[in-house]
Formats: structure tokens, C-alpha cells, sequence
RNA sequence: GGAGUAGACCGGAUGAUCGCUCGUGGCGGUGCGCCGCGGGAGGAAAGUCCGGACUCCACGGGCAGGGCGCUGGGUAACCCCCAGGCGGAGUGAUCCGACACCGGCGCCACAGAGAACAGACCGCCGAUGGCCGGGCGAAGGUCGCAUGCAAGCUGAGCUGCGGUCUCCGCUCGGCUCAGGCAAGGGUGAAACGGUGGGGUAAGAGCCUACCGCGUCUGUGGUGACACAGACGGCACGGCAAGCGUCGCCCGGAGCAAGACCAAAUAGGAGGGCAACCCACACGUCCCGAUCAAAGGGGUGGUUUGGGAACGGCUGGCCCAGUCGUCGCCCUCGGGUAGGUCGCACGAGGCUCAGGGUAACCUGAGCCCCAGAGAAAUGAUCAUCCCCGUGUCGGACCAACUCCGAGACGGGACAGAAUCCGGCUUAUAGGUUUUCUCCAGCG
RNA sequence: GGUCCCAUCGUCUAGCGUGGCCUAGGACGGAGCCCUCUCAAGGCUCAGACACGGGUUCAAAUCCCGUUGGGACCA
């Protein structure tokens, strides 16, 4: 298994990829966030995060775009491989309090069926010990 | 204490866990990881409204165009800042001001009598001239009377008295007219100075005092300007964020500027190879009598010329014209995606000293203080701080108020993108200084 | 990041350079009435806008400044 070796190839950042996204993938949508999902030939997951400019103010785009950020940092190592995924979050997840956003992006991404077998919680406990 | 005024400053704090990016040192490694250390958003980073630095282009001057506009200073420069003048607002501290020029062209709707070297509607006067009426005086004409005069009568004349008419003079009244006036009313945003007194027929800068205005002189000030005096006697309306005039300033574009490296594809320039047919020259072979020559045929495809075919362009199509030779190889140049530089030591910051009312300047010492790239500077949790809501307990008879505890909700405006100096706009809450006004106490 | 342009009824626009009878005109659309057996067409009537805030001026949709919201271009 070859992990992803920095942080800046592990996102989504030209734009012939996220056309390619948008134009193949599944598409979810939930109150706080839209994700599309489809298949690539790299050995890894990438993610790519979009925030449009009706979305709000510099501010308001910087931190939904960290925040989102820090959700997939948090779920790199347990996302099925060979997956790009685009994510679109909505005004409101900046409203709601961090642990319901959590239960909703794990609860969103399980039920695609992208998350390995494993859990979160013992994948960490297993990679600490 | 309350209300205000002008500045300066802050813009949540601490810790734990997990992360991002840059620099640097070490180790692996060969241009990527790991570990350690250090740095990592703002007062507006914003709007892009001004002014510059920097880069490329142009560079000889003018016009055009744009900007600015009281004075003096500061500055690299400024639509900026400081100090002052003038005008306006406010009881005041203070604040506001595109604050040069109306000589030329243009505009000043509606209303109003009249709107630009204006005008006379209502109104006032009617002095002067005229008309009408009354009174007084004087002169003359005419009529009547006479007790008058000259010789007796008549007439005429003279004289006296009365009536009437005309003219003249004085005076009173009226008002139509000629005319005088612009004070008052009314219109308007604005009506050709304001107030008091005199003056007059009524009035009027007509005269005068003060104010305003203009001109001149003097004094003070670097200057804008202020003050004083004399004279003039209201003649000179407003608008230049209307055209314009005067003075000063400005070359154009912008870091997506610009410089360098450089895939794939298409295409450009040069060279080489290959490539259909014909003709000439040439080389070679054969025939041509034994050699040689003229001549004929085959072959090669080095060179030249022509043609055919195909394709492109002009063209709606044909004709016609014109250009190229499709494939392969080499070299060169431009150049896209992408990458590197530009790119952070600067009109830099902090402290102190000196000069200056101040903006600011000078000197000394110390410091290095963000450099991302669809774009880092964060996420979560805990404690504390501030504000609001309602709850409980205590002080209190109760209310108000104060103290304490824990619950819930909230903590502004807002994110560097080449960099500086400004302006403008957004902004919860808080700290502090100056001054003013009002109220109370001593 | 930079450069530039625009904003008028629900929609498309005229008026803005030269400020004044602008109480802002027109077309389509909307509402009501008439006509018709009914609808359409036609006729009559009505409602409906100067993006916002200041300034200049006697007077601003128009001139000047700022704000807001749209749009175009530059590798």
C-alpha cells in the first residue's frame, strides 16, 4: 500500500480534475454539505473541496474550506483507495456545532460506502499502538 | 456627576491534542521524507479613489486631453498632512468649506408691472404747465340809472354808481391730463445699498451720521489678509460641480508588467533523401564496318525546362490566375500547458537625543518583522474575561439596588497576493488624554 | 490581482451632451369597463420606475463626490 506522500497531492487542486468529477460522479446531498464521488486510476484517494463565491465573504469561504479540510485529514487513512471525491458544503455547516457536523460527514461518507471495513476509532487505536 | 468635543491605543487571553506553510541545521536519500529550532494577516489586509517606487514600450516639439486651484510650510510625490487667513454653523470646546477669475458667449423656468445698462400694476404727488369751480383785487368792453359837468334842449362825450362779460394778478379747492416719484404693497431664489435724521408737492445718496461697497494712501505681516485715514456717492445681479480665461502639474501601459526554462499537438525557416510523364544537355552500355566519327536504341536521374495529378487561396460555380509538393530525417527560431525568477532590507521598524508651534527633519544605538499559489497562517476541547436573558441564595418589612452561585445564548468589521505614502468606507466592546457647557458640593 | 463600463414602471427602452411647462414619454405585459352569444381582435380608463446617500444650484433623472449591485476585458 502506497500512502499519499504529502499532504498537497492528498487534495484536489486543477481544474480538469474536478470537471472530470463533476461531469462522472454519484452525487449525495445533505442539509450541510454535497459530495460527489467517482472512481480514478491513482492508487489513493484524493478529495477536492468547492466553495463558490455566492457562498459568503473571503472569511466565511476560508473557514468552510479549513474545516472541511481538516474532515478529511481526519478520515485519510480509513477512505476506500482509487476514489476522487468533491465536497460542497453549505452555509449552514458553519451554523452547527462540530460534533454534528462529525456524525454527519462519517454517517454521510459509511453510507456511500467509501470508509474501509474498519472503524475510525480502532484504525487510530491500532495505528498509536 | 451628566452631556459633549478632539485625539492616541487595544481589537479576547492561557493551556493540551491533531495539523498547514516558509526559512534554517542534522540524518537518510537523490532532488523527496523524518527530527530539532525559529517566523507566519489587518486597522482597515477592503474599495481601487489619488500619489509614487519598479518593469516594458515610446522619447524632438506643440496641440488635444486630464487633474489641481486662499496663503505659507512638510514630503519621493499627492485630490495627502500641518500651521495660518477668510466665510459659514454652534452658548462653547470645536466643526465644515472644489475658497482663483463674470472681461467674452450662454442660461436665469413659473410667478411678477418689471429679470439685466429692467420696469410702473396698485399706490404717492400733482410743486410747474393745463382744465373746472369759488373768493378778492385791478383794467377794459357793453348795458342801465343819475341828484353831476360844459352854453337852454336832445344826442354824443366826460364823471359817478350798479349789473354783466373778457383778460390779468393773487388765493382756495378738485382732479381728469401733461408730468414727477420709486418710499410702501404685492411676485420671486434674486428687484440697481440698510437704518436714523434732514429735505421735498411727493420722493429719491438729494444732503448728512453710522454700517455696507468701491478706489487710493499708510501701518503690521514672508503671505493670504487685517487695521486706520481720506475720497467717491451707489454706479458694478447670480451661475464657471455651463462653455471658457489664468496659473501650476501630468509620456503610455501595467507584476496577468516583465525576464528565463520548456512537454504534447499544429505550424514557420533552412538543408538532405525519396517521388509520375516528356524534352534537351551530360554519364554509361549496346548497335552502328576493324578503330574512330556522324546517327539510332537502352539505362542512370546529377542539372535545366515543360506538363500531368493532388491540395490550398481568390471566387456562388466554371474558366482563369496564383502558391505548394503531401512522406522521412537533421538543424534553427518563435511559442502553449507547466515551471523558475520578479518576491520582500524597505522613501523599513523601535528607543533615545536635538531642531521645529506642528506636519516633519537630522543624528546615534538596536532589530529583521508573512511570502501562499484555486491560494498556508488553522481545527477541536478545557479554563478564564466581557455582555445579555431568566433562576436560586444573602443584605432589606417590601420595591429599587448591591453581593455571590450555577444555567443558556452571544463576543464586531473582516483574510495579505509586487511593494510603499494617503484618502474613503465597514467596525461589538474597551482603555486613556485634552478641552467645553450644565448642575451640585466645599 | 489589474483595467473599464452600466443602473429609469414587471420587461425592453426614450429623456441626461444644452438642468426648468418631467406631475418622467412609448411599446409589450397586468387590472377594470365597453363591444360580442362566447373568445380573439378593437376602443376607453387605471395602476406601475429615475439603485442608495450627500453636495453644487433658486431648482437635479440630468452636474460633482461616495456607497451598493451587476457586467465586460487582460495570461
Amino acid at each position: 500500500m502506497t500512502r499519499p506522500p504529502q499532504d498537497r497531492a492528498f487534495f484536489l487542486r486543477r481544474s480538469t480534475d474536478i470537471e472530470r468529477v463533476k461531469q462522472t460522479g454519484r452525487r449525495l446531498q445533505t442539509p450541510l454539505f454535497n459530495l460527489v464521488s467517482c472512481t480514478s486510476e491513482l492508487p489513493y484517494a484524493r478529495f477536492g473541496i468547492v466553495v463558490g463565491k455566492r457562498f459568503g465573504g473571503a472569511v466565511a469561504r476560508n473557514r468552510a474550506k479549513r474545516v472541511f479540510r481538516e474532515l478529511a485529514r481526519q478520515v485519510r487513512e480509513h477512505v476506500v483507495q482509487r476514489q476522487d471525491l468533491l465536497v460542497f458544503p453549505r452555509r449552514e455547516a458553519l451554523r452547527v456545532k462540530h460534533r454534528t457536523l462529525h456524525d454527519a460527514w462519517t454517517s454521510a461518507l459509511r453510507h456511500e460506502g467509501l470508509l474501509t471495513s474498519g472503524s475510525g476509532l480502532r484504525c487510530d487505536h491500532s495505528a498509536s499502538v
